[in-house]
DNA sequence: GCTTTATTTAACCATACAGTTAATTAACTA
DNA sequence: TAGTTAATTAACTGTATGGTTAAATAAAGC
C-alpha cells in the first residue's frame, strides 16, 4: 500500500483521468458524463476503473442517486500536492521573495540532521 | 510515449524519488548521494532507474564531472506541474479571489464548448 | 598497466496497471 | 413483472514498473 501522496501523483499521471478532474472542476458528473468524451476510445469498464483511481487517490468523493453515482472533486488530496509543491517554487518561480520566507520557518523547526530517511514502504 | 506532465506526474508518484528531488533541493548530488539513504533497501542499479526516472520526467538534469554524474533539479518540470494545479487552487483555498480573476481570462478566451477531451495518447 | 571508484547495462522476475468482453447487480419505468 | 438504464464485477491479456544479481564501462590514482 503506497502512501496517499504518491497514490494521488500517480492518480494525476494519465490524461483520461486530469481529463475528468477537468470536467468535475465545472461541476458534479455521473461515471457516464464522465466517461462520454473517451467512449469511442474505452470501453465502460474502463471508464469505472480509472474514477475508482481517482476515488482511492482521495481526488473525487462518488455519492449514490438512483442508478447514478455522482461524482463531485475533493479538496484534501489536491491541498496535499499543492503543500508538497510549495516546496519547490522557488525553483519555478523567478522572485526568491517566497524562499527566504520558506527557509525562515524550516532552518527555525528542523534540526539540521544529515540525509534523511522519508520511506513509508 | 506518454505526454511530458503524465511522466512527470508519475516520476513523483514514488516516495524514493521525492526524496531524491528532496535531496536536490538542499544543491547539486552525484548518483550515490541520491542512494545513499536507500542502500541499505536497495541496490545501486536501482537507485540508477529511480534517476533516470527523473530525469526522463525533466524533474532532474544529469552532468559529467570525472566518474561522477552530478545532478541538479530542473525547473522546468515543476513549473509544468504547478502551471497545472493552479486551475484547481480555489478547490483548497478558502478565499475564492484567484477563482474570481482565473475565470475571467477564461471565459474570455474559450468558445465555451462541450464536453472537451484533451487526450494526446 | 593494474586497481579502485562511480555508474551503467543486461538479463531476469514478480507485481501492478490499463485495457478488453461477458455477465451481474441495482434502481427506475411502463 | 418485464424491460431499460447505470454501474460494477469477473476473468483474462499485454505491457510497464521496480526490484534483483552479474557483468561491463569510464575515469582516476598508484
Amino acid at each position: 500500500m503506497p502512501d496517499t501522496l504518491s497514490l494521488t501523483f500517480s492518480a494525476l499521471a494519465d490524461p483520461t483521468r486530469r481529463a475528468m478532474l477537468a470536467r468535475l472542476s465545472r461541476g458534479e458528473a455521473s461515471i457516464s458524463d464522465l466517461g462520454k468524451p473517451f467512449r469511442k476510445r474505452m470501453s465502460l469498464p474502463a471508464i469505472t476503473k480509472h474514477v475508482k483511481v481517482l476515488e482511492r487517490a482521495g481526488l473525487i468523493t462518488k455519492a449514490r442517486r438512483a442508478q447514478q453515482r455522482p461524482c463531485k472533486i475533493n479538496p484534501e488530496a489536491l491541498k496535499d500536492v499543492a503543500d508538497w509543491m510549495e516546496q519547490y517554487r522557488q525553483y519555478w518561480e523567478e522572485s526568491f521573495d517566497r524562499l527566504d520566507a520558506y527557509l525562515k520557518t524550516v532552518t527555525a523547526t528542523e534540526p539540521k540532521k544529515g540525509d534523511t530517511d522519508e520511506q513509508s514502504k
